[in-house]
DNA sequence: GTCTATATAATGATAGAC
DNA sequence: GTCTATCATTATATAGAC
């Protein structure tokens, strides 16, 4: 069947440049692609076009993976970064944390996207959490998701950035580790705060009023 | 003097160098450097023998710069963040932040140190405020400050990396922004928390004592 | 010290055979 | 659809004149 062929070729080297870049960045070679998935370098150009068009492709099929997987447990994910520690331990799901992960650090469309959408999401679980008291009220509810997504990711990415693991399959590792690591102050920061009092926020609250 | 014309175009091109990487990453030619220093791509290559020397020398000069401007003001820097925000409004230390920021983000060895300094720094500080009775004492004062950090710098990272400026020289008006939006969250959660209670804390607290 | 000219290597992309 | 061969560009780095 030749439509399946194609077909069947086309995914694999999409498969094989997302784990590429996930891997080496966005910088990775086509002639590295190509490799990884056993074709020459011309037929990702005659599939893809051009390196952009690879990287568009790859873009949006992660984000399509994790929009599903994310559907499929909904309710149960609190946070961005959980989401990831999550799926960094699924040995299928891996190749996508590296990818999104890389392109957080690059700063690419996929990047932005996946973490609106981490926003938004938060939002959702936060107000629920709000409702049945599990979580306090905020000043500003939609600058408290944010920033707490934008700093539970950042984290994560700094981590992982810094003291990348020595093989670059060990993503899952290194994930768990700055969970492991953080988990504790994070609950601890989280339930009792960090600071006893401040006059400054006492200012946010009731601002020019007294 | 030759020995004075020699170090004003070395010094000149190391700070042309520090610019350039700051605003372009360290993909940014030898040539681009040479073009912003006014000299030609080989006066570079004979004073710092490869591009990685001159990225080298940078990382030092950067480093050195920042730990003697931290000297200047010791004391008055509570986080990590909040000495690059500082930083960045001073128009003469703002490609440092840039140059900075770019290594967190790349994970090289300047990042790194960097962000160890942050956290080395802030142990003190917190130290200084527990004892105060300004922040409260932590099951694990090294896991908080170390995770206290990174959330932050990480945040910033983020924010600037997924919302860059149109022109790169306006990079201190994005980190301001970047504080303008998330220091009331960052003072709400600091001091009111997030969750009202949670289990898992308990257990953090008294692991298998009940 | 500084420049011009060039060597060398790698990359994205194209052309055309099969 | 797939490959081989090649082009054009761009990068670091070198050599040697001034």
């Amino acid at each position: 069947m030749r439509l399946v062929g194609d077909l069947r070729a086309r995914a694999r080297i999409r498969d094989a440049a997302v784990g590429r870049f996930a891997v080496d960045g966005f910088g990775a070679t086509v002639r590295a692609v190509a490799a990884d998935a056993s074709v020459s370098p011309g037929l990702v150009m005659h599939h893809f076009g051009s390196k952009a068009g690879l990287r568009r492709e790859c873009d949006e099929h992660v984000l399509a993976l994790i929009r599903e997987a994310k559907a499929d447990r909904i309710g149960q994910v609190a946070s961005g970064a959980s989401l990831l520690e999550t799926f960094a331990s699924v040995d299928e799901f891996a190749p996508l944390v590296g990818y999104i992960l890389r392109s957080m650090q690059e700063g690419g469309a996929a990047g932005r996207e996946f973490v609106e959408h981490m926003v938004a999401d938060a939002q959702v679980y936060t107000a629920e959490a709000v409702a049945a008291g599990v979580a306090r009220p905020s000043q500003d509810e939609a600058a408290r998701v944010r920033y707490l997504v934008l700093s539970s990711l950042g984290a994560l990415l700094l981590s992982v950035t810094l003291d990348p693991p020595d093989d670059p399959r060990d993503l899952a590792a290194t994930v768990r580790r700055f969970f492991d690591e953080s988990s504790g102050p994070m609950l601890e920061l989280f339930t009792d705060g960090f600071l006893t009092t401040d006059h400054m926020l006492d200012e946010y609250r009731q601002p020019r009023t007294t």
